[in-house]
DNA sequence: CTAACACTTAAACTTTGGTTTAAGTCAAGG
DNA sequence: CCTTGACTTAAACCAAAGTTTAAGTGTTAG
């Protein structure tokens, strides 16, 4: 076989075939070539894919990952436009991690706590540095 | 004055007033006494708000923070039903810690990555542990 | 009297990442 | 010829935590 169908694609990412749709219209995959009005695709959309999944599992947006792909001049190496965005990542993951510490350290008190009104375990959470909200 | 408009609430709780329909909507605020048709608060709404944000700092749902406030015998202590979620939350919160972690060391990576091309990149992170996906 | 203003409700809208559905097209098999 | 299965599209739908809007009520100021 030369090409995939949208189903093939679908079973070997591991995705359901709405997926890829959505992707081609968040301009994150490219429009596949059309046979019959079908898509048929070239063994190399898989990496494709496999690119959008990482930057997702790394916590970029479609919307991100489409300026990542597409919003440099033509031949831009991925290295500078990771960088682009890996540092901004990095200040959200870190503040994230911050957060989530704070988090747990209240829930571990929690834990032990004996209050018998829920206002004086406010008082000792706020003691225990406001923790902002999550995003 | 002997009590507040849902506007000086709002005003004193830092939400804006639709919010606190919301809450009361969702069971997470008691209903509030009417006058005309109109909300009258007393003080302790602010600390019964508190209470509220300060379970969603932590991580709770509107939902989850319904049942924590309501889904007791009447007279059961905070430490209790506090602990009847606090463990769980801290599974989540680990697992919102360890992919952070695993993500921010891809990150860091990238940061650093001189690939020519995707597909170099994508090698780089798979050799880094597979973070799975953001929840 | 009238305008401005704060409030009321139900219902619709927002955002994100898709999924589901409706209605239609196409090729293959029997 | 007819059915089946995979595909096409646009549009509607989902969750969460609110916000916004429409249409109406009440109070106060001038």
């Amino acid at each position: 076989m030369p090409y995939m169908s949208i189903g093939e694609v679908a079973d070997k990412a591991g995705i359901a075939a709405s997926a890829i749709r959505f992707y081609e219209r968040q301009g994150v995959l490219p429009a596949a070539q059309r046979v019959h009005g079908r898509r048929h695709y070239q063994a190399d959309v898989l990496e494709h894919i496999r690119i959008v999944q990482m930057a997702q599992a790394v916590g970029f947006s479609i919307e991100e990952i489409r300026l990542l792909l597409h919003d440099f001049p033509a031949g831009t190496p991925p290295s500078l436009r990771w960088q682009r965005f890996a540092g901004q990542k990095l200040t959200e993951i870190d503040a994230l991690l911050r957060r989530a510490n704070a988090i747990k350290q209240i829930l571990q008190q929690g834990l032990q706590c004996q209050c018998a009104t829920f206002t004086e375990c406010l008082a000792i959470v706020d003691a225990a540095e406001p923790p902002a909200s999550e995003p």
